[in-house]
DNA sequence: TTTTGTGCAAATTCTTTGCAACGGC
DNA sequence: GCCGTTGCAAAGAATTTGCACAAAA
């Protein structure tokens, strides 16, 4: 149960908590998956919640500002996951079937100091995905 | 001057050298950057070669089947480089003017291994890069 | 009752496909 | 001349935008 904390955070910065972005969360919530913004779509219609693609969309992108939601780009789609005080961590898709599993690690941590003191850049983020196929679809 | 290496492998593949392939590989050649198929389309138009930009889709993927390009995904587009026999790299790009860096470096070899003994998948490609801010931008 | 959120339609961006004409080999 | 390649038009997928109406606070 999310709602409250959320709440807060929507009211703290004027937003408002809706319906569509209750049943937003509450999806997320349940499925524990990466999820496009489509099928994000159609799993609320299978659940009779009534919302526009674009809803959808907006609402995704509203509570990745929140810092609710976590937005990953696979195979050239968006995908949304909630953090929920998640780790850092990273994924692996199969590339038959599209079957996401989490990493629960990440070694760039150093790394990322040794890229800044050799590039001068401030790194802000990076992605780190791997690809493959998973036991089904070897 | 890839040239005549190139016509080699294409007629291998019963596929012909053509102007247009040439040029998008003498472009590729002379940036020596990541480049989007809009901005290998423009960047030919500035060097008054006539090319559609579905062309440039199509000879991008060329390409890459025959070993020669390698795609990126960076920031919900995809980009292209040569290879030319340079190792295997990362990028970081800059959130605000787009510079992308090379970084020679992979730190997945190990990690690789790991995920395959931990997930069963078999690792079959990863996507690893950085976004922040240049020295410029900062 | 004010201001934010939503649905609908339409636009945008990136990429792919169908087909007749063109051009390597 | 054969068959792969190209350009053009059009389709397709993912995402964004404009605007009037609906609904939180």
């Amino acid at each position: 149960m999310l709602e409250p904390t959320i709440g807060k955070g929507l009211r703290a910065t004027g937003r408002r908590l809706t319906r569509t972005r209750k049943a937003v969360l509450a999806l997320l919530e349940d499925t524990h998956q990466p999820l496009s913004a489509s099928e994000i779509y159609s799993q609320l219609q299978d659940r009779h919640v009534a919302i526009d693609l674009v809803t959808v969309y907006r609402t995704v992108n509203v509570l990745k500002e929140l810092g609710l939601v976590m937005q990953l780009d696979l195979q050239g789609q968006s995908r949304y996951e909630l953090k929920e005080g998640r780790k850092h961590h990273h994924h692996i898709q199969c590339r038959v079937c599209g079957e996401i599993v989490d990493l629960l690690l990440c070694p760039l941590k150093k790394l990322t100091r040794l890229i800044e003191e050799q590039t001068q850049f401030i790194v802000d983020d990076h992605t780190l995905e791997f690809a493959g196929f998973c036991p089904k679809c070897q």
